[in-house]
DNA sequence: GTTTGTCATGGAACCGTTTCCGAATCCCAT
DNA sequence: ATGGGATTCGGAAACGGTTCCATGACAAAC
C-alpha cells in the first residue's frame, strides 16, 4: 500500500487538507474536537509528513549544516559533539560537510547555498577568503566557531594571544627561564591562525618577564604527533636546551612527551610540557594544558543558531562571544 | 531577484524544461549542441537545482543517515570519519543521528523512515530489538557496523571472541599465568555485546592453556576511565593479584594504566595491560592492544551503501563481512 | 514516394506539503 | 430576530523539480 499523504488523512478525518496541515503545524485556528479527529486519523494511518514536500513548499529544510575541516584532529569532534547535543533536542537535523581543501570549500559552499540544503551553517575553524564570502547568501544564517575572520557574522572564539600569555606565565611562575615553543606551521591547508596568536602571546609574556626569545628553541611543524616528536628531539639535542615547552596544540604536545621519553628525560623534572586545547586524550596523558571549552563552544553555536532561526533574526548579527580559558594543572609542568 | 528555476534556464536557452532536466541528469538523449546551450544558460544564471524539489519529484534524498550512539567513545568517531571520507566523493550528504536511549532510537527510526529523510541508513553498534526492526521500511537500504544482531541486513563485523582469544594468548605467550579482565558492563544503555564475546574468548584461551579463571580478578564496569581505574585498583590491592590485564576496550585500559601508576606499579614489569580497539589515543599511551580497523569499517560500510544505492539492490542482502584483527605490539605488555 | 524506426524535444501531470483567500459557521450584543 | 465580528474551515495555487507521452524531424529501407 502507498504511504499515506495528507490527503488520505484529510479524507479519513472528514476534513480539508488545510486543516490537517494546520494540525500538523500546531496552528491554534483549529477547533479542539477537529484537532482530535485529525490526530486520530494520523495515528490510524501511521502518517508522517514527507520532509521533501514540506521543504519545497515551506522553504525550510529543518537542517543545519556543519562545515568542518576533515576531522583528524580531536578538537573538531568535541565541538561537534556539543553541537549534536543541542540539535538533538530540536527539530533540526545535522548534516556534516568536511572539507579537505580550499577548492573543496568553495564547491561545498556553492552547493549548499545554491541548492538550499540547510537553513543555517555552523562553520568550524575554516577560514573564508573574499571569494568564499561572496558565495554566501546574505540571508543564510551562519555562525563561526574558532574563527574571527568572518567578521559579518556572529562568532564564538577564544583569545589565543591571551591563552599563549597565560600558558607562558604559568611556566615562568614555575621557575622556568628557558622556554621553547612548538606549534603548527601556519600556512597549513586549513589556514588556521591560532598558532600564530598563541605564539604572539608567548613572546609577549617572555618579554614582560625580561626573558629572551630563543629562536633555536622554537619550531613550527605540520599537524601530527611525529613531526612534533622529531622537532622536540632536535631541539633537546642542542647543547643549550630549554627546560620547558609551550606547545600550541595538545596533539603536538603528545609528540613532545614522546620525544622526552625517547631521550630518557623525565617530565616534568628535566623538561616541562604545557599544551593547549585540553582535548580528551590530554587527561589520559596527564598533560598540563590550557583548556578551551570545546564542547561548550559547540553547544553555544548551535543554541545561537536555533535562536536565530526561530526568531528570524539575531540581536547583534556580528556579535563576538569570547569563551574563557583556564589552566588545567596536571602532571607535566 | 528570485533565484532562478529550471524554467528560467529553459527560457534562456530556448528549450523546454524537460531538456534542461535531461541535461542536469546527464541523459544521453540530448544533442550536443543543445546541451551546450543549456549549460551556458545554467552558468549565466548561476542556476543550481533545488534539492527539495528534486527530492520530492524524484523520490531520492541524496542523503545517507548515520545512526550512532552518542559519541563520547572515540571508536564511533573513527568509524564516522571513514564513512565521511567515502561519502565525500559521492553525491550523498551525511546526516548524523546520535542516539542516547532505546526510546530515542525508536523515535528517530520512526522519524527517519516515515519522513523519508534518507536513502539509506548506516547503523553503528546500536542493537535493534524486534520492535525497532518492525519500524524499518523493508525497502530502505541499511548496513550495520559492529553489530550482527540485525540479521536481515549486510553487516560489517569483527570476531570479538577471536579477538579476546588472540589477546589472551598473546599475554600467555609472554609468560603471564595470572590474568585479570576488565570490560564494560554488558547491559549498558546501548546494549553492546562485544565485551561479552571478548570475555568469552578470554576464558576459552585461559582454559586451552590450562589456566584457571579467577573471578576476583575480573570486573565489568561502566564505560569511563574512572570506573576502570577504581576497579583495577581494587583488584591490584588484593593479596594475590594478576600480573596482567586484558581490558576489553582501550579507554578502560587507560584507566587501568592510571591505576597502576597510582599504586606505583611499573608497566609492563609489574602489571601488563592489553587493550582492545586501537583507538587513536592508544598510540599516544603506547598501549599494546588488539587493532580492529575502525576507519576501514566506516569506509567499507559507506562503499557498500553507495553500491547498493546505485545498483538498486545488492548481491547478498544479508552478507556478513568480517574484518581482520591484529595485535599491535607497543609498550604495555 | 511511402513506410518504418530512431532520435531529440516540448510540456502536462505529478510528487506532498504550506499558504492564503474566501466562505461558512458560531457567538453575542442589540 | 438580526447584524456583524471572530473563529473555523476547505481547497486552489504554488513550490521546483522529474517523468512520460506525444510530436516532429530525419534517415534508412522498401
Amino acid at each position: 500500500m502507498r504511504t499515506p499523504t495528507i490527503r488520505d488523512v484529510a479524507k479519513r478525518a472528514g476534513v480539508g487538507i488545510g486543516t490537517v496541515s494546520r494540525v500538523l503545524n500546531g496552528s491554534t485556528q483549529v477547533r479542539e474536537e477537529t484537532r482530535e479527529r485529525v490526530l486520530a486519523a494520523i495515528r490510524e494511518l501511521n502518517f508522517s509528513p514527507n520532509a521533501a514536500a514540506r521543504q519545497l513548499s515551506g522553504g525550510r529544510t529543518f537542517t543545519i549544516g556543519v562545515v568542518t575541516p576533515f576531522f583528524t584532529y580531536p578538537s573538531f569532534v568535541e565541538r561537534l559533539s556539543g553541537i549534536q547535543e543541542v540539535l538533538d533536542h530540536s527539530e533540526y537535523d545535522l548534516v556534516l560537510y568536511s572539507i579537505r581543501s580550499q577548492a573543496q570549500l568553495q564547491d561545498r559552499l556553492r552547493f549548499l547555498v545554491g541548492q538550499r540544503r540547510a537553513d543555517g551553517l555552523i562553520v568550524l575553524s575554516l577560514r573564508f577568503d573574499d571569494e568564499d564570502l561572496r558565495l554566501l547568501n546574505p540571508d543564510l544564517p551562519l555562525i563561526a566557531v574558532d574563527n574571527d575572520t568572518i567578521q559579518r557574522y556572529p562568532r564564538i572564539v577564544i583569545d589565543n594571544e591571551d591563552g599563549g600569555r597565560l600558558a607562558t606565565e604559568y611556566l615562568i611562575a614555575h621557575g622556568h627561564r628557558a622556554i621553547g615553543f612548538i606549534g603548527e606551521v601556519t600556512d597549513s591547508a586549513f589556514g588556521f591562525t591560532p598558532t600564530r596568536h598563541r605564539m604572539h602571546g608567548f613572546r609577549e609574556a617572555l618579554a614582560a618577564a625580561g626573558l629572551a626569545y630563543h629562536a633555536a628553541w622554537c619550531r613550527l611543524v605540520s599537524l601530527d604527533q611525529e613531526s612534533a616528536r622529531q622537532a622536540a628531539r632536535e631541539i633537546l639535542s642542542q647543547n643549550e636546551r630549554p627546560t620547558a615547552f609551550f606547545v600550541a596544540m595538545d596533539m603536538l604536545a603528545f609528540g613532545v612527551l614522546a620525544a622526552a621519553e625517547d631521550m630518557g628525560l623525565r617530565v616534568p623534572d628535566d623538561v616541562a610540557v604545557m599544551g593547549f586545547d585540553d582535548i580528551q586524550a590530554a587527561r589520559y596523558l596527564h598533560l598540563t594544558t590550557v583548556r578551551q571549552h570545546l564542547i561548550e563552544s559547540g553547544r553555544l553555536a548551535s543554541q545561537h543558531m536555533l535562536d536565530w532561526l526561530s526568531a528570524g533574526h539575531l540581536g547583534q548579527e556580528n556579535q563576538q562571544i569570547k569563551l574563557p580559558l583556564e589552566i588545567v594543572e596536571r602532571a607535566t609542568v
